[in-house]
DNA sequence: ATTGAATAGATCCTATAGGGTCTATGATCC
DNA sequence: GGATCATAGACCCTATAGGATCTATTCAAT
């Protein structure tokens, strides 16, 4: 999620954001937090006790309870008032379906706003898009016989790098709202990740997609890339419940 | 917003809403809070010292803090670490338009999908047309000469009631997260409303929208709803940023 | 007069302590 | 044997205190 610019600190809802982020405490309990949710060494359903992440974290509970109480919007945790917070159960099949839905609503809408600053967005989305291939390299070169990467790591830099590609056309929106909304849906979509680790067998697959979307927007067609990012999110959403 | 079936509390991601609320000190500080940014008494750009709220609401600083960050990811309020909260300036121009333009993505897509579930949509949003329309009939007959209500709590009750018109349609969406959405938006939509007291004056012409969707929908031409809502936002929209 | 540093006040941030609530275990009674 | 109640432990919630940081004022120097 936002962990390098963290939109978190100092959040100007409607202002610039500060060279240098001043981070308190509580910042750094959220990203601790939030690697520990992402990463799955926190089972679902259990219990997480601000006594315990306090001690564990060697800090005192008043910045976990905020790191917490930050982290429940995201639906990543749930929280019941006098008994504590639990990790969130995995999304059901319903709600996977609606996530994907979700999606489709505000990224198709983002590439319809998008199609009128192609110009702007084209370089942006051919640089990310060439992140994303590097990474992909970089994963495919190191995984070894058993198929699976050793380091994850670069595992995890693919993934920033495929969400930064969906951000780059979010940000093209010109929405601010719109681009709020889907990074708070990120925490959703990087917990199906790990959850599946079919994730590094789609790799290139949805290299291709965004290929076909990128192409998409050059071709100065309005209606192409529309179509592309459609495809592309119903083609992950029928991997991803594949895997379910 | 949600104040009577509070989903901060409890807030069940996929479970069951608790029979009855189980709240904290720090949610009736939440909601404290919250009252007095909507309705205006904080102006934007005032700072909201911990210390300064904990002493006036007469509890500690800890609750207190926990209900500023739960606020802060409405947008209402802004924190710079180290420096404090402040509440946040009005929208701007721009910042208002992409509000409206977030709300027609999102409503329509809801409208969209609801078609589906017409037979069940109906009969509640007759139930919550008829509500507003009580509501305003309430705030129309007490205006007196002066042309404003007396009695602020009617306002406010039929602001509700017109976001009630709203909400009934996107729940029956079936999306959880665009009915999550929506409501974290509403509480930009609910500052519009006391900023721009207007609020009064197109009272009936919201009324009659609110028919023209409800018509729509009883018609059973799945366009007609679509267009319907489409109008609606435009026009109100219109409204608002003619008063700015 | 302007710039600069230094001080004082206020505020935020973190840590620690105590009261209240919930869950679980074990004993008692029917 | 099953159910009810009591007790103990753990945890959450709130309150208070101290350290760190920032802002504003004041004063001195150029």
């Amino acid at each position: 999620m936002n962990r390098n610019e963290n939109s978190a600190v100092a959040a100007p809802a409607a202002g610039r954001k500060p060279v240098v982020p001043r981070r308190a405490l509580r910042d750094g309990v959220y990203d601790a937090i939030l690697e520990r949710l992402l990463d799955g060494s926190t089972p679902p359903g259990s219990s997480l006790g601000i006594d315990s992440l306090a001690r564990e974290l060697e800090v005192s509970p008043t910045p976990v309870r905020e790191a917490l109480v930050q982290l429940e919007h995201t639906g990543l945790i749930s929280r019941v008032a006098l008994k504590g917070y639990r990790v969130a159960a995995p999304l059901s099949s319903e709600q996977l379906a609606e996530l994907f839905d979700m999606r489709t609503i505000l990224e198709t809408a983002a590439v319809e706003r998008a199609v009128s600053q192609v110009d702007d967005l084209v370089p942006e989305l051919r640089a990310a898009h060439a992140r994303q291939v590097l990474c992909a390299h970089r994963v495919r070169k190191l995984r070894g016989a058993d198929g699976r990467p050793t380091d994850f790591s670069d595992l995890r830099e693919y993934f920033a790098a495929d969400w930064e590609f969906h951000l780059t056309i979010i940000r093209a929106s010109g929405n601010r709202f719109l681009l709020k909304t889907a990074e708070s849906l990120s925490a959703h979509v990087h917990r199906l990740r790990q959850t599946a680790d079919h994730g590094t067998t789609d790799l290139e697959q949805a290299v291709d997609e965004h290929a076909a979307i990128l192409a998409a927007f050059e071709s100065g067609d309005p209606e192409r890339p529309l179509v592309a990012m459609r495809e592309h999110l119903a083609a992950v959403a029928r991997r991803v419940s594949a895997a379910g």
